[in-house]
DNA sequence: ATAAATAATGAATGCGTATGCAAACATGTT
DNA sequence: AACATGTTTGCATACGCATTCATTATTTAT
């Protein structure tokens, strides 16, 4: 019974429905001039023939493609980017826009793929672990393309960027550490050109150097493997570290393995760890690690709200907005006296830990 | 300097470069008829006015949106589907293909979201993680759109399906747990309406089954989480299980938490666990699981490559393939004799292990 | 040199929709 | 009944490119 109706169009349906193609196209337009009879009539007409408007050729039309495109890396090797592209692509699908996505590694250049997301006219970009250059900047600028940053500072002022608070961060780390009286700090950088690592770094470095104290550094390439040899590597230094912040958590799972598994040390009565991100995996048993979380869902509305401002009005601005973290503190850092496990600190209020086991 | 240069069509190109429209279309149209001479005059115009070919127009114009696109769900819960969504993606960019992604939850439906696929007139629709309604089954082969399931086996003969051998990886398990010894078994499920949870509880039953003996099943939920606490209830039975089979590797960790840090038990002394896809994480110190590993790439590439063929021609058939899996032994399941931890035993060959840590 | 074959070109049209515009219609007012 | 107002409607056109077809330029064969 299955009967073999091809792709049908707005003509046809005009036709079946005993109207004109442009009354097709304003009974799918909502807030359209047009009477309730006849867009019935039209529906009908449409059912039967099964048509479904050709966003396409609407695109063509009005110039809008309704599409974001979504720039990704580390998809595979940071669990933290799962979350926000889980998170980026449900609120783009609800407020009616779809998603065109490039996944890239860390050190691809973008020059090659953004002019493919510009092809298809999307109406917005967003780069998520990744960064522009500034021709390409320039470019969107000039297509009047909206760009938008998501988790890495901004070169310049051709487009908006939405961050944690890197530095505070850093800074926070550094305080509890201290409070809780360690004596030899590093970090474990995730790489040397990352807003992100450099940031977090820099927090970390300053609030040391407040009091005389300096930390080793140390690569762990933003993974896993890069941050187990990391710490191997601290701690056969002479002095080795008792307190080691990283740049995000699944180089501090890397690093609390390595403790244990190959250094026999143990966390946090030897060495301390502290994380940045607070991904799920942070709060398993086996890590309970404490660290900075990222506000994923409050930072990426506000991503997602100015993009979409921006497409709809030009004469906003690019803006850069300022997320600040919150220290989750867990059992992988001595807590100084007077604080207890499964609290968040927060920049802006306290309340207890609420997240997953 | 910037000029201000407003988005350039293909006529004002061909006006400025003194040709007709039609030759900017050839001059970016490789294999077209067209003089070097011309081509060169056309790109040094194009490249004057920032001319980039407008794929949305080309779209309409010649049926092709050269998009897939890519249904995915349990990005955040399973670390499987990251990587099985950077695969594709990377093949498909490789392969000239944009990706229209959707994430979706596990029990959203896709009969809302399939039309917006449709509307966009993508090329073709891979589906991973989640099913395919018979409805909509039908609507997509009734305008010609290939439709390929990934990890799903396959509800009617309208679309390809790509698969591990789930069974067969069932079967492994309960021979391993059986020939070292074991005397209590159970399984772990993901859900009860997922094919890739019940194939491979339909395995690992039958196998044992021809033992005379039968495993306990809890529920598990496809989550860390879920499994956890069903590694609680398994413990509290009269005759807790000793071997301890899990639909995925993200609940084969989560049971593997809840024995070490909530159960006093020892892993794989007191009970021994086997997961399902070997995620990069089992290959962790912290958890060193023995699993059946679902040959990724090799899944993808012909996942891939059937769905461009059928794209390009219609005259090829649904195809439906099962991939077998490899037993990856580490150390979270006791050894029966003669076998040593760190191999890889494949339905196909044996090959060490050489992957991650 | 000429005929025959081949390559390059431009004019015209189509892809499927949205929308400005003017005409047609409905509704309410006096 | 005549008018003003507001709502619906269809016509015609634009969106930007690919492609067919007929024409012209170029090459090759004889």
């Amino acid at each position: 019974m299955a009967e073999r109706k091809a792709n049908a169009n707005s003509t046809q349906v005009a036709k079946l429905a005993g109207v004109s193609q442009s009354a097709v196209s304003r009974a799918f337009t909502p807030g359209a001039s047009i009477a309730e009879s006849t867009r019935r009539k039209v529906l009908q007409a449409a059912r039967k023939l099964g048509y479904q408007p050709n966003a396409i050729a609407r695109s063509l039309s009005t110039k809008r493609s309704k599409m974001i495109g979504i720039v990704i890396a580390n998809v595979t090797t940071n669990p933290f980017y799962p979350e926000v592209l889980d998170a980026l692509s449900r609120q783009f699908q609800q407020r009616g826009q779809r998603v065109m996505l490039f996944v890239v590694t860390r050190d691809q250049n973008l020059d090659d793929i953004l002019p493919q997301l510009l092809e298809y006219r999307v109406d917005g970009i967003l780069l998520t672990a990744a960064t522009l250059s500034s021709a390409m900047a320039h470019e969107c600028a000039r297509l009047g393309v909206p760009v938008t940053l998501f988790n890495r500072s901004v070169p310049d002022a051709h487009a908006s960027s939405f961050c944690c608070d890197n530095i505070e961060g850093g800074r926070m780390a550094a305080r509890l550490f201290m409070k809780s009286g360690h004596h030899q700090f590093a970090f474990v950088a995730g790489s040397h050109d990352t807003s992100t690592s450099l940031e977090r770094e820099r927090g970390f470095r300053e609030e040391l150097k407040q009091h005389g104290l300096e930390p080793f550094i140390e690569m762990g390439k933003f993974s896993y493997q890069g941050a187990f040899e990391a710490a191997r590597r601290l701690m056969q230094l002479p002095k080795s570290p008792d307190a080691v912040f990283c740049a995000n958590d699944i180089m501090a799972i890397g690093v609390l393995d390595a403790l244990r598994h190959a250094e026999q040390k143990k966390v946090p009565e030897d060495v301390s760890v502290i994380g940045f991100d607070d991904i799920p995996m942070a709060a398993w048993p086996s890590y309970n690690l404490t660290t900075i979380r990222q506000p994923i869902e409050r930072m990426i509305d506000s991503a997602v709200n100015d993009l979409l401002d921006r497409i709809n009005q030009d004469t906003i601005y690019p803006k850069q907005e300022l997320v600040p973290g919150d220290l989750v503190v867990r059992s992988s850092a001595k807590l100084p006296s007077g604080l207890s496990s499964g609290w968040v600190i927060s920049t802006i209020e306290n309340r207890p830990e609420n997240r997953n086991v």
